[in-house]
DNA sequence: TAAAATCCCTACTGAATTACTGGGAATTAC
DNA sequence: GTAATTCCCAGTAATTCAGTAGGGATTTTA
């Protein structure tokens, strides 16, 4: 049971760039040097959060990405689901509607298990915002 | 993040043999046939249960496997971490110990994240019993 | 206009993991 | 002794993961 490194390195990514804001964008160059993370690898992260609307890029000589909104207003949970999709510790019990494929459906006991324990990870994750990995940093209200 | 198929078809299986504790062993045909698992797969999880102690085995014409312990005294999570090995949503965040391996140790705060989820998912599983997920069986005082 | 910085996209690859399959040895009941 | 069963180990096909590579596209600076 683990997540990838996509959620890894995507979540100190966003970190990052929490504590830089909002100071204006931030050249991934220079997350990837502080974070110690591979310029390419990163790059795909970055678009997969942008596709998801998490960070904003702004091209050219002075460019590079920002989040789109606060720190404190981006959960953890957006991030991870942005990088590695739905939360589903197992097939049967994906957040994203049905992936119909086990016959048993109604009645498995797992299955009852397993949205639990899916649904308890959700609470957690989206209960933690990026501003509360922040330490230090008092971006609200000194 | 995901459980692999061994979480899920051995905590099926578990419960398949919970549900008919305490009548003596079980064979793995029955079983494999019952929750329609490949018979030589279960075989290995099955193994990894019963090296971690939560299940007995008996050999000959009406061997088989049995729980060592009532369902409400086996909890999920001994299931899983027999089958799956520790807990760890992350590589620096596992229950056994430290797999020292990102240098940022002490001070990162992603990794107090994980360690924050990896202890919620343990609460759960640990708080969940096979006769959890035995519904209809009074196996409790009737 | 030209050059530099930066994001954007897509395809590929090597390694690891997963999910099995198969064969045969040991054990027990009848 | 034979049939039913666990036990054990080796191999393998498919998938996923993690990272690499390279060529655009766009914007700013000068």
């Amino acid at each position: 049971m683990k997540f990838s490194s996509r959620s890894h390195y995507g979540l100190r990514a966003m970190v990052a760039l929490a504590r830089s804001y909002p100071r204006g964008p931030v050249p991934l160059a220079e997350i990837a040097r502080s974070e110690d993370i591979s310029f390419s690898y990163l790059e795909q992260l970055m678009a997969s959060l942008r596709r998801a609307g998490l960070v904003g890029s702004t091209r050219g000589v002075h460019g590079g990405y920002q989040l789109t909104d606060a720190p404190a207003e981006v959960t953890v949970g957006q991030v991870l689901r942005a990088l590695e999709g739905p939360i589903a510790p197992a097939e049967c019990a994906s957040e994203t509607g049905n992936s119909v494929f086990c016959d048993r459906e109604t009645d498995c006991p797992s299955k009852t298990f397993w949205e639990n324990l899916r649904d308890n990870i959700a609470q957690v994750v989206d209960a933690t915002t990026l501003a509360d990995l922040c330490p230090g940093d008092t971006v609200k209200v000194p």
